[in-house]
DNA sequence: ATAAACTGTAATCATTATTATTACATTTAG
DNA sequence: CTAAATGTAATAATAATGATTACAGTTTAT
């Protein structure tokens, strides 16, 4: 797993404690300490997902669009990281029984694992993260 | 993550279909599709936590301890990857408050998720991957 | 209208993680 | 004593991740 889910959040929750400011990938890369072009890429899907607006050009950047307690973790990993709980199986001998058939019913497995993750990540919202923040 | 959980499972699935005979790493490889030593490796740790039993020199090999129905996939999980659920965070800019401290606040919210998700496989028996192997 | 400050994105390079392979020590059966 | 195994360290090859460069497009302000 690479590490954009965790800066999906840091993203989100930075610009969810500037709400209702415009902030750019440099402010942000400041704070999470990555390249702004990588945050850009982030930040992209995120736009598309309808969890940020970003404006381009001179005094544009990024915005949060919902009040934070709106915002829950499951949502921000499925954008940056679904499927990736899911173990990548070597393509296994398909004349034996085992090796056949395996890598479909782990797969299913991990389906349904990650279902339970991240129905537990649903019950945590940025302003959760926030809050643990100022309690710090 | 690496593909050591999905190989580790793999390889007790296969031997709880041999079971009371012993099977050599060549043997399993020729199932994974997965390099001898590498299987050793995985088979070690197996081994270490008392999963199997392995045998050296000639006639040797590796066989299960205990019968498919006792081996829940959380233990394999906990043995081949513990933590690597837990995203990685860059070293984040001490200097502002919010990458100062979203580091731990991810790792401790992600532990809990692991728990959910390590619950659930608990309830995932060996015994019930070869029923599904069997019934396709 | 043009310069400056942004985002968007493709392409390349560097680094790190994963996997395969080689080599060899050790153990055991026959 | 030899052949067939495991155990493990070391190295090499491949793949994934991340940083950087480059540049096109957009917007603001002068």
């Amino acid at each position: 797993m690479n590490s954009d889910f965790s800066i999906a959040v840091h993203c989100v929750t930075y610009l969810a404690k500037k709400q209702n400011q415009r902030v750019t990938s440099e402010d942000i890369a400041q704070s999470v300490s990555v390249h702004p072009v990588r945050l850009r890429k982030i930040l992209s899907t995120l736009r598309k997902e309808n969890i940020i607006t970003s404006k381009e050009g001179a005094k544009g950047g990024f915005s949060l669009n919902d009040p934070p307690e709106h915002i829950t973790l499951d949502k921000i990993f499925k954008i940056t990281s679904e499927e990736t709980l899911v173990p990548k199986c070597p393509d296994s001998n398909e004349n034996c029984p085992i090796g056949k058939n395996l890598s479909d019913i782990l797969i299913r497995i991990f389906h349904n694992a990650e279902e339970h993750f991240l129905n537990y990540l649903k019950g945590v919202t940025i302003k959760d993260i926030i809050d643990e923040i100022n309690n710090s």
